[in-house]
RNA sequence: UCCUCGAUAGCUCAGCUGGUUAGAGCGAGCGGCUGUUAACCGCUAGGUCGUUGGUUCGAGCCCAACUCGGGGAGCCA
């Protein structure tokens, strides 16, 4: 017997047999012919199992599977165009290993609480497989990234003894006996080990406990946080930048087939390889407000003509669902044609409820980006009037000092200014980077961590760090989810990680 | 914590202004058809309408509280 094959390296087995161990993910049957469309984790293949080439007993067990039995088959590969992955497998054998009766999740929809029960099985689903591999990508090219610029991973402890930004938003846990918190950064930590390293990057977990229930935000996520010793703010950015397209095209290189089947656009990937704009707070307050345009395009009439182009857009959606509700009315209607038409309602009716979330959101988008408040930080909505004028990542710097971190270095030219840049995604995402110059001078920094209220002698270590050899640095965090959820340009950050943990989730 | 929408069969949904035995498709089981790609045809099984209380001659539908979930605000990656 030959050594089992895996599914995305069939192409170059073509008209040899192989052995094929997997899941069946889907089946379809004729007379004295099955189709089982077998997946292995590595990627899809038809496999085609007739009386002639496989025997009756052979056919008689394809024809018993069910979805997500396990199997151990051998075949033959033969060149298809039609298939994905353009082969597919005339069978020989076939042994089922285990077996699955009722396999709760089907091929139709299934709303977003049923799938986070079955979380453990979803992630079978071909979507969940492409999102993971994704991710994978993703993770490796990071590292690959960070690697070959010399940086040092090292990671920051998880325990933290000190609620340093205050402990609403922290968990708490007991260390024996006394009070612990689940770290929400390692950022600190990173400023000392840079100090020691040169350049270094955290990769970790991170743990938030707002009770937030929003399609950006988890409990549990994970953070890529690079610190670099003599790094000024237009450095970092130019790290940053460097980094995220690094990733996009790492993940262009390699997830075709992933981006397929999510069915994601890769326009905006590939745009998002040239440089991004950056930009002052003070200039994004202009173009936000619609006091300087981008390209010509300016803020608020955009997002006025969008509204009346999603008006028609919902008007045309109504008429079609009224047509397909009148059709399904008709007497006589075949079973498959009252299938087609009942299924089109219900796409069409997501597409409206889509369509009518966007048109309660533009008008506050509007309210928000007129009224804005020169000294804010950016709401969720006036990041999204912002960044769908661009096709790629937009970089802010600069921002008013009382809105940030007490860590960032002031801009010396102008102290009302923090050095913190944002890295805010195209395509409604958001900020997925957050970053800055850090704080050098001492004083400034008791002087801040006077003014946030923060205990001064959980400081003391973070102040030595200037007290001893201080030098210029910067670094920022990366947000791994929202990375890989802009990517494949998902709705909710909960599919980008395998288990999510969020407010009200923590099963499977 | 606040705002907003929702909870009807294993799944996805319908159920008009409260009115007799609550419907459909998918899935499941059985049978027929078919080199097929979630949408062929027929039959069968399957529901104390989220919980508790109230209004009413009568509640899946109205009211209140609660539980759980979707979306958003705040906060952020």
């Amino acid at each position: 017997m030959k050594t089992s094959t895996r599914i995305e390296s069939l192409s170059q087995h073509i008209g040899q047999e192989v052995e094929l161990k997997g899941w069946v993910s889907n089946k379809r049957e004729g007379k004295g012919i099955a189709f089982v469309i077998l997946r292995d984790g590595s990627g899809y293949c038809q496999c085609v199992v007739t009386e002639e080439s496989a025997g009756a007993e052979a056919l008689a067990e394809a024809t018993k599977l069910s979805l997500e039995c396990s199997v151990i088959l051998t075949g033959t590969v033969l060149a298809d165009e039609k298939q994905v992955g353009g082969v597919e497998v005339q069978v020989n054998s076939l042994t089922t290993v285990g077996g699955s009766e009722n396999y709760p999740i089907s091929k139709k929809e299934h709303g977003v609480e049923f799938l986070m029960d079955q979380r453990h099985l979803w992630l079978r689903s071909a979507r969940q497989w492409a999102i993971m591999r994704i991710r994978n990508t993703i993770i490796f090219s990071i590292h690959k990234y960070f690697q070959e610029q010399g940086f040092v991973q090292m990671d920051a402890p998880i325990f933290t003894g000190n609620a340093c930004e205050g402990t609403s938003t922290l968990f708490e846990t007991d260390f024996y006996g006394d009070p612990a918190y689940l770290s929400q950064s390692g950022q600190l930590y990173g400023e000392a080990m840079a100090m020691a390293l040169g350049k270094i990057y955290t990769f970790g977990p991170t743990f938030r406990a707002e009770k937030s229930k929003t399609r950006r935000h988890l409990s549990e996520f994970w953070m890529i946080e690079p610190e670099m010793a003599f790094y000024d703010i237009f450095q970092n950015m130019d790290c940053i930048e460097g980094m995220l397209q690094a990733v996009v095209k790492d993940v262009l290189a390699n997830c075709q087939e992933e981006l397929k089947t999510i069915g994601r656009n890769t326009a905006v990937l590939e745009s998002s390889l040239g440089a991004f704009p950056r930009m002052t707070y003070d200039q994004a307050v202009r173009i936000i407000k619609g006091e300087e345009n981008v390209n010509g395009v300016n803020s608020i009439a955009s997002l006025e003509e969008e509204l009346a182009a999603k008006q028609a857009e919902l008007a045309q959606i109504e008429a079609q669902i009224a047509e397909k509700e009148e059709q399904l009315k008709e007497p006589g209607l075949k079973k498959g044609q009252m299938n087609f038409y009942q299924s089109k309602v219900i796409e069409f009716k997501q597409i409206k409820s889509d369509l009518e979330e966007e048109l309660r959101n533009i008008p506050q988008w509007i309210e928000s980006a007129r009224t804005f408040e020169y000294g804010n930080d950016f709401g969720g909505s006036d990041e999204t009037v912002l960044t769908r004028l661009f096709d790629r990542p937009v970089m802010v710097y600069d921002w008013p000092h009382e809105v940030k971190a007490f860590y960032l270095k002031r801009n010396p030219e102008d102290t009302r200014f923090a050095r913190g840049v944002d890295v805010l995604a195209p395509e409604g995402y958001g900020e997925i980077v957050g970053g800055g110059e850090r704080e050098t001078d001492v004083d400034m920094l008791i002087g801040k961590i006077h003014e946030h209220e923060l205990p001064m002698e959980a400081f003391e270590w973070y102040l030595d760090l200037r007290r001893y050899g201080s030098v210029p640095h910067s670094g920022f965090g990366l947000g791994l989810e929202r990375m890989v959820t802009w990517v494949c340009k998902l709705k909710h950050v909960r599919e980008s990680i395998p288990f999510p943990r969020m407010y009200g989730r923590l099963t499977p």
